[in-house]
RNA sequence: GCCGCGAUGGCGGAAUUGGUAGACGCACACGACUCAAAAUCGUGCGGAGCAAUCCAUGAGAGUUCGAUUCUCUCUCGCGGCACCA
């Protein structure tokens, strides 16, 4: 038999697997399935180096494994290909860059193939392929008609030489992920994504992430950032007295949304509240001032009250050049501006405090006004020191629990003094800090008993007792008694005279005696979380509150809080706030939503048109009412006046209420004659018997709305009850028949869910006509529901007048999108323009922008003049959904089946880099939930197990890099060493998720190990003949029987039996167990050492049956594939090893007969035995007493204790 | 600053329901084979000591018959977030 040449080897089975389509997978098996997934590559130009095809060996293990363990396995490969670095690549070398991305994915596919992977390579994926972005723009499409995309004027991330907007998840430090330059804040229109909306469900659910590591969750959490709390509203009064002349704006200031903040009164007054969010509701009392930041629009709105107006400005300006760098890197000292002529009134105190404007303060967080409470919060204190602003403290630490303590006698204690330097005791047993001082005896007065404990604990004799601060109580945990005491505590100051001291002696020498700066001794105590008294004396010493508290305590100062600790305080301040209508609670996510607009050329066109006349229409609102309804009482006329001044236009039509009966051909004809038409933005509410009738106008119509609101809805549940109250206030019986007679007739609620949006149901718990159970009459839509208290049937005899919950139901005009309109989607995928011209335009244009052949098309409402969207979608779209995309390949097409996505769905086994935790990772979780609530995918989550790859680092211990000239080639190892040892290596280098330096003899070590496992084939395959040990497929190796074989080479056969045998054997056995457990749990490096450890107790031995030696090579093949199919083939196989059955280890053959037990004595091991495997605890116990080194070390002692660990150790104590 | 993770021979690393610390590989040393070298095979390989034995898992303490594993304090390194109220 030749010598072992891997390039013979690796090219011959490469062209095997490929040819015969080994890994071909497709959804009608029986077998389970197992889905295993990589991060697919983006293909750059500069090719693979030895990093990149880690993870991709791991994925290719685990699915050789499964497979052979007798799953479905789907392991795909694709090219996440769109994006800046190809367009960039492309304008460089003048390429256009589909070409440029089409000879990349050449190379690197070249390169994959190298290493034999058991890619499906027919389910490729690409995402610049227009078969593959249709449905990249199909699900934009279904986010932007469920409300998830609108568009957004605000400020975003620019990156001036990206010359593109960015997402706050494309930074690092305030520069531009890619390209490393300072990001700018742009005013831009872009389309933003609502992930804000699945906040609390992305939250949420990461408890259900159970295989998932716990950093890549904990970055999670944190991104989202979820702060409880609550919004609390400032009133804003004037200090100036000269009346201000009549409003006029000044500047480019853009038109002051109604939403939140400041509003506008309406005779052109000025602002007079603001709204402020705190996750510290509980310290209201203790803020001394307010700040804004400087992109708050109340500045503006209040421009004309403040007297330093022109300060301000210099300070916007200022504040405006600022880059985010520069407002955070830089943010060493604080900086602000009072506004001075007005002052925020705290609700809660009606205290007068300035306003600030102080770019602390994030614009885009909260309300972007803040409560400032120096006392308890660190920047608060910072910025409070600075402008010399009152520092009110309103939290005290948690002391002592009251209920159990100890009343001590009277103690003293003194703060002694040294030049300018303060004494701390530190107690080196219970690791606190403390004061001297101590209890007064009987028999003395204060300054004796000072005078002794002073100097028992410190031994200093020589001080004058300065000053008497006064008598605290203090109420507090003693660690060192272990019990709560209160006591009666009275403070003096000390100071030193000459530093003379005596020996400390006894219990006091347990201190250290520390001498403090007046900082460090604040810190010291202050932060203590143990407080006998020190917390009160030190204020008292150095005035208060020089340093801030900003834990949970107990609250004072406070009125109505004082006492309560600080969780309930913060409720109890939320439910005042909510009674006096001055604050709610409020939940606060730092995740922002998704800025999915780029303006460059290489990304997705965004498949919508806008429409200038289209977006001169206003969103409607039709109200239908109920029977003997009008549109002239109950809430109607309120909500009509404040939607209309929302911007809706809002139609309350009256229909004709017939005495004896309704007609319901009649309403529908009276409701066509409204001024609706298809496609206008249109909300229906529905009350009582309009509610269902209006179901039964949109199952008509056809037309679809965004949202239907029904409020008291009739419906079939509705009873004898219902009818009698109806009757009651003089409903007709023939009225009354018809609500029966609409009730009974169907309505198509699956057809009425098709063309609602939203539906949401409005019930109160004592509606006379309407019963809860009519939410079952309703389950066809998706909808939600929302029970009220006490509202009767909404109306005037309920004394319903205004519903304000009504009002939350209605978006904002600005995020209705008015004007766009989606593609239809018979027309995807809308093709990206092939055009000449295709760099960044830098004005915040996209390239498409200047296409007017393109740009230029028809609304598909109107038919009139409308333009193409122009903005491409970030490089994240394509890779929010490829995992689904393996599943719906169709040859080149796409088709989205349901059945074979979720056949496959979810990703059992997802490996990929940390460095995609809060952006591809957070944004695939959003769109698959979303994917989940609109019926597509079957499962909440989409990646079970999620697996991080360690970085491979140079052998320098440096990134790979060109720049470092360290980069390794992948093609260059597989070339000099071959295929399998390289990802022998890979895998053996230590832990898989964690970095690790390349080392070039490391390959080598694996090389070895190939060849000793080719050696030793040589030495237990017989040569001829070569058909000599043939496994069938669907053979388990642990019940292969000989007569199967052509020949038996049995350890029986053979008539070796002896204990190397035995040894061996068992070893196998172990080998088995521990792979198979090894690959399951991602442990490859130990998996590895396993196979090694077999190989060279089977080379020593020499009694290595064919039966073994192919068990180990099944074991083998997954690692190194190659070299075990040629050997497999060796032993006269005439299937591939890949079909054979994953070996199973037999139990009864994984332990020795006979074991070594260790004996300690006194915790030291001392000496070992070695007993039958089932030897009882007593004998084993007694054997170990009973040798020759154990008495030795016995010394004729009796053991106090003999502990048996079974199979392990015995150890004995003396 | 906050959150998370980690620290074991010359190097990569193994061992955690607490039970023989250093598996496996690399490097190194010696020996065999060879005229010689490489390759291969064999032996050794944490430190100290002739040895018995002692010391050793970042440092210090604690719990335990017994701690790399659990608890506390500290140091260093890595990753994430960073004025998010």
């Amino acid at each position: 038999m030749p010598k072992y040449d891997h390039k013979k080897i690796e090219s011959k089975w490469k062209k095997s697997w490929e040819k015969n389509k080994i890994y071909k997978t497709n959804e009608s098996s029986d077998k389970p399935k197992y889905y295993v997934l990589d991060m697919f590559p983006y293909p750059s130009g500069a090719g693979l180096h030895v990093g990149h095809p880690k993870g991709y060996i791991a994925t290719d293990i685990v699915a050789r494994q499964k497979m052979m363990q007798g799953y479905n396995v789907l392991h795909p490969m694709g090219w996440d290909a769109f994006g800046l670095p190809a367009e960039n690549y492309a304008l460089k070398n003048k390429v256009h860059p589909a070409e440029a991305t089409a000879e990349n994915i050449k190379v690197f596919k070249k390169q994959l193939g190298l290493l034999g992977f058991t890619y499906d390579w027919d389910r490729e994926v690409n995402t610049t392929d227009p078969e593959y972005y249709k449905w990249t723009q199909w699900i934009f499409l279904q986010l932007f008609k469920k409300g998830l995309a609108f568009e957004s004027y605000e400020p975003i991330n620019w990156c001036p030489s990206c010359k593109t907007g960015l997402a706050n998840e494309d930074l690092e430090d305030g520069k531009c992920e890619r390209c490393g330059s300072v990001v700018e804040q742009k005013p831009l229109r872009q389309w933003v994504l609502k992930i804000t909306d699945y906040a609390e469900r992305l939250l949420n659910d990461i408890e259900l992430l159970k295989e998932w590591p716990e950093s890549i969750k904990e970055m999670q959490r944190n991104w989202i950032g979820k702060s409880e709390g609550a919004i609390v509203k400032f009133s804003v009064v004037s200090t100036t007295t000269t009346p201000s002349p009549s409003f006029e704006r000044r500047g480019n200031v853009v038109t002051p949304p109604a939403r939140g903040g400041v509003g506008l009164e309406a005779g052109g007054g000025w602002s007079n509240s603001f709204e402020v969010f705190t996750t510290r509701p509980d310290t209201l009392f203790g803020a001394t001032y307010c700040v804004v930041a400087p992109e708050n629009k109340m500045i503006d709105e209040l421009r004309l009250k403040i007297n330093n107006i022109d300060e301000v400005d210099a300070y916007l300006a200022q504040a405006k050049k600022k880059t985010t760098l520069e407002r955070t890197e830089l943010q060493k000292e604080k900086t602000g501006v009072e506004l001075k002529g007005v002052k925020a009134v705290n609700p809660v105190n009606g205290e007068e405090l300035p306003i600030f404007v102080a770019d602390y303060v994030l614009g885009n967080y909260g309300t972007g006004a803040i409560m400032a409470v120096p006392a308890h919060d660190e920047r608060d204190f910072e910025f409070a020191k600075k402008y010399g602003i009152r520092v009110a403290n309103v939290v005290a630490k948690q002391i002592g629990d009251r209920i159990n303590a100890a009343v001590r006698k009277v103690c003293v204690g003194a703060i002694i003094k040294n030049k300018n330097k303060y004494l701390a005791l530190y107690d080196n047993i219970t690791k606190e800090y403390r004061l001297p001082g101590g209890g007064v005896e009987s028999n003395e007065d204060d300054v004796s008993a000072l005078t002794r404990e002073i100097g028992e604990e410190t031994g200093y004799a020589n001080y004058t007792i300065k000053e008497f601060l006064g008598e605290i109580e203090a109420n507090f945990y003693a660690l060192y008694k272990k019990e709560n005491r209160i006591k009666p505590f009275r403070c003096y100051v000390v100071e030193l005279i000459n530093e003379d001291k005596k020996e400390v002696k006894g219990e006091d020498a347990r201190f250290d005696v520390l001498w403090l700066k007046e900082e460090e001794i604040m810190e010291v105590f202050l932060k203590n979380p143990v407080d006998g008294g020190e917390h009160e004396m030190i204020k008292r010493v150095f005035g208060v509150e020089k340093v801030c508290f900003v834990d949970d305590g107990v609250a004072i100062n406070s009125g109505f809080l004082n006492g309560l600790e600080t969780k309930e305080a913060k409720e109890k301040m939320i439910k005042w706030l909510e009674e006096k209508g001055l604050g709610q609670r409020k939940i606060q996510y730092k995740l922002r939503d998704w800025v999915f607009s780029r303006q460059r050329y290489w990304g997705e066109p965004i498949p919508l048109v806008h429409c200038d006349k289209c977006a001169q229409r206003k969103p409607k609102i039709l109200y239908i009412h109920g029977i003997y309804g009008s549109a002239e009482e109950n809430w109607v006329p309120w909500f009509k006046k404040e939607m209309t001044e929302r911007g809706y236009e809002v139609l309350t039509p009256n229909l004709s209420n017939s005495e004896s009966e309704v007609n319901f051909g009649e309403w529908i004809n009276e409701l066509k004659k409204l001024p609706i038409t298809q496609g206008d933005k249109l909300f229906i509410v529905g009350h009582s018997f309009g509610a269902r009738f209006a179901c039964k106008y949109i199952e008509e119509n056809g037309w679809y709305v965004e949202k239907l609101i029904m409020v008291g809805p009739t419906g079939p549940s509705q009873n004898e009850s219902s009818w009698k109250a109806l009757g009651a206030v003089g409903c007709s019986e023939e009225s009354i028949e018809s609500v029966r007679r609409l009730n009974k007739e169907k309505i198509d609620l699956e057809k009425v869910n098709e063309l609602v949006n939203a539906t949401t149901l409005y019930l109160s718990d004592n509606d006379p006509y309407i019963p809860m159970d009519v939410v079952s009459d309703y389950v066809g839509l998706v909808l939600a529901v929302r029970k009220f208290h006490n509202k009767g049937h909404f109306n005037k005899s309920a004394g319903i007048l205004e519903l304000p919950e009504i009002l939350g139901e209605f978006p904002e005009v600005s995020k209705l999108n008015l004007g766009w309109y989606p593609i239809p989607e018979k027309d995807l995928p809308l093709e990206l323009p092939k055009v000449k011209n295709y760099e960044p335009t830098g004005t915040g244009e996209s390239p498409l922008a200047g296409i007017d052949k393109w740009v230029n098309t028809l609304c598909p409402h109107c038919g009139g003049p409308a333009k193409r969207e122009t903005n491409t979608m970030p490089q994240w779209a394509g890779s929010c959904w490829y995992y689904l995309a393996y599943a719906m390949k169709f040859g080149s097409k796409f088709e989205w089946n349901k059945e074979k996505i979720n056949y496959w769905n979810p990703v059992d086994l997802y490996v990929g880099g940390a460095e995609h935790a809060t952006r591809h990772l957070i944004y695939a979780r959003f769109w698959h939930k979303f994917l989940f609530d609109i019926g597509v995918v079957n499962s909440v989550e989409p990646f079970t197990k999620l697996q991080n790859v360690g970085l491979i680092l140079a052998e320098d211990g440096r990134k790979m890099s060109k720049r470092w000239n360290n980069v390794i080639n992948p093609d260059d190892v597989v070339a000099e060493f071959g295929a399998d040892s390289m990802r022998l290596y890979e895998m053996f280098m230590g832990p898989f998720d964690q970095a690790c330096a390349w080392s070039t003899k490391g390959v080598i070590g694996c090389r070895r190990f190939l060849e000793k496992v080719w050696n030793l084939s040589l030495s237990v395959i017989p040569s001829d003949p070569r058909t000599s040990l043939v496994i069938p497929s669907e053979a388990r190796a642990d019940e292969g029987s000989p007569s199967r074989h052509d020949r038996d080479f049995s350890p029986t056969a053979t008539g070796i039996r002896n204990d190397k045998n035995a040894k061996l054997e068992i070893l196998l056995n172990q080998t088995i167990k521990k792979v198979g457990e090894d690959i399951q749990a991602l442990h490859f490096n130990t998996a590895i050492s396993q196979l090694m450890i077999f190989v060279n107790e089977a080379s020593q031995s020499s009694v290595l049956s064919l039966q073994s030696f192919a068990s180990f090579l099944q074991l083998l093949a997954p690692f190194a594939p190659h070299i075990a199919e040629e050997l497999w083939a060796e032993l006269g196989n005439k299937e591939s090893i890949f079909k054979s059955a994953w070996p199973k280890h037999d139990p009864t053959k994984i332990q020795h007969s006979e074991i070594t037990v260790v004996v300690q004595v006194n915790g030291k091991l001392r000496d070992e035995i070695i007993v039958p495997v089932d030897i009882s605890e007593a004998d084993v116990k007694a054997q170990a007493l009973g040798t020759e080194k154990i008495q030795k070390w016995l010394e004729g002692k009796e053991p106090k204790k003999v502990i048996y660990v079974k199979g392990k150790l015995v150890s004995i104590v003396i």
